[in-house]
DNA sequence: ATGTGACTCGGAGTCCGTG
DNA sequence: CCACGGACTCCGAGTCACA
């Protein structure tokens, strides 16, 4: 599975728990192209992801790492030790 | 600051911070391209996101989680609630 | 309500160079 | 080592018709 696909499960999977439509979110981006999202077949800009974000009521770093949770590379422990160390 | 800005401030603390060049992250983008990052002109794609941060040594998240502190709206706590709520 | 093909159009991403 | 320009290619992003 690569990342296209990952953020298109973490996508559905959110937006599905919402009981959003397709059609309902297509204030942020037309329902195609949703569609073609989560069917991983398109590799969304960092603008893209804010506005789907917005639309799912979710902080866009919660649809982020749900993506890398589906790539079975979200270690969160790695990532804090990583912020930690930047900011000293 | 927008998000494309945010994204640049994050990659050149992270870039200086490893002390690399521009020209050493040319295999993951070209310079220019980075140049043009940092600068907050372009929104990259996750896939880029992906390359970039692999390019860093750091995991994508670290740098999307920096970028939005720059933001100002990585409230992480928010993040971490948002996600256990998925979860269950 | 979603998937798909065919089609646009602007912007992501490239390489050439200059200061 | 980096900022910035022009010219270029390719894909993100959208619209429409139809299944």
């Amino acid at each position: 599975m690569d990342i296209n696909q990952a953020f298109g499960n973490a996508l559905r999977e959110i937006r599905l728990g919402k009981g959003l439509s397709q059609e309902k979110m297509a204030s942020a981006a037309s329902r195609v192209y949703i569609s073609s999202l989560e069917r991983g077949l398109k590799s969304p800009t960092l603008v893209t992801v804010e506005m789907i974000a917005g639309e799912l009521g979710v902080h866009p770093l919660t649809l982020l790492t749900l993506t890398y949770e589906y790539l079975e590379s979200a270690d969160l422990k790695v990532v804090a030790k990583e912020l930690k160390n930047l900011h000293k």
